[in-house]
DNA sequence: GTTGACAAAATTGGTACCAATCCTATTTAC
DNA sequence: GTAAATAGGATTGGTACCAATTTTGTCAAC
């Protein structure tokens, strides 16, 4: 049974990249599960070239694997992975913490507090993946502060790297709670220019996720 | 005149992405250059549809640019793209610093300097790209020390992304002795595991370059 | 009942073709 | 003589088809 109906209605000009990797990141397509060509074709209406290129690139991202002559798969991560990318995001995200306290804005501030309530918002009424992506905007912004064009891209890649399952992180509610509350101690040592809270907070909040 | 013979005897295996992208960091491609397809195709000896891949997975990895309906040409990098990267760089090559020297064995020692020495070996009589691929084969020795394997794909990805003009870099010998000298400088401190030392001269030997 | 071989179906991956788009050179009007 | 318009050529990018490989299902032998 590979059946499964068009998910779009006006998927119209986005990326079927970005659409597989949607449904990999809300679970649609389980850790280990066959991604066949002509399934995908249909699900998101595309031609076969352009679910092809959408492989491979997603293969080159790691986030799914190619078997020659078998197809792909979605990777499974191993904990060691993950934490060698929590380590590196760890290593980015403080290293960046002088500039971006340097750089923060009364109006920065105050949009990062904005994603920090946004983020805590949705957690009664929101959904593993609108979570995931007010998480995603928080994190983002705070990047951006830094000022630097590339570690953006970076970043957003290493995030690709793990997010498999993300639904898999984030079971509880408790600690998307803490989360929150590390996401408003965040904006706080930055608006006090407090740089080594900041970094303490960071790797508390990257590892413990 | 888009004429070239054939570059290859058994380039057989090898993945003309690869191939494109080591012409590119050769110079053989210099920056602005529109990479046509059927070209390719005839230098390479590839089918139209692997070329068409490797165009868009170095479209992928910033080191060309894709025009829709014109065609991909070699990226034209600016400084701060170079500043950014290099930032990024530091904040990782001196991140691991702390583990490299606690995992590092005098044999892990031995085999960075033995790479040192070659790199300083190459200075006279070596390519570009010789000295190129020596320099390349340090840092990841020095990366692989801290023992993370993501963090492996990270920077050679960086370092892809500013390399399309390595000619462009490295133009005076001078410069080239100041960085086989910082090599056997970090060689130095990691045995003598003065982390400080290390650090300032990871800082120093990526900046400069 | 299990194992092995064989045939059929399905899937991938490459090749060739064709339409759409863009650049260039020539011609024409002013 | 210069500039706009037009025709021609070249290049990209998508679609369709076909071969190669693998998996699944069936049958026979032990």
């Amino acid at each position: 049974m590979t059946g499964s109906q068009t998910v779009t209605e006006v998927d119209g000009e986005r990326d079927a990249t970005q659409l597989i990797l949607q449904d990999i990141q809300s679970g649609v397509y389980a850790p280990g599960t066959w991604l066949k060509q002509i399934d995908l074709e249909t699900r998101y209406g595309r031609g076969r070239n352009e679910i092809r290129r959408a492989l491979d690139r997603l293969a080159l991202k790691r986030v799914v694997e190619h078997v020659p002559n078998r197809g792909y798969h979605v990777y499974l991560s191993d904990g060691k992975q993950w934490d060698d990318i929590a380590e590196i995001r760890i290593m980015l995200e403080t290293g960046i913490a002088g500039k971006v306290i340097a750089n923060a804005t009364l109006a920065d501030i105050s949009g990062l507090r904005d994603l920090a309530n946004r983020f805590q918002g949705l957690l009664l009424s929101g959904t593993v993946l609108e979570l995931y992506e007010a998480n995603l905007a928080f994190h983002r912004a705070y990047v951006d502060l830094a000022g630097n064009a590339e570690l953006h891209s970076v970043i957003a890649e290493l995030r690709q790297r793990t997010s498999s399952a993300p639904v898999s992180q984030w079971h509880t509610r408790s600690r998307i709670e803490v989360s929150a509350a590390e996401h408003h101690e965040m904006v706080d040592a930055i608006a006090e220019k407090d740089e080594l809270r900041l970094k303490t907070l960071i790797e508390q909040h990257i590892r413990q996720k």
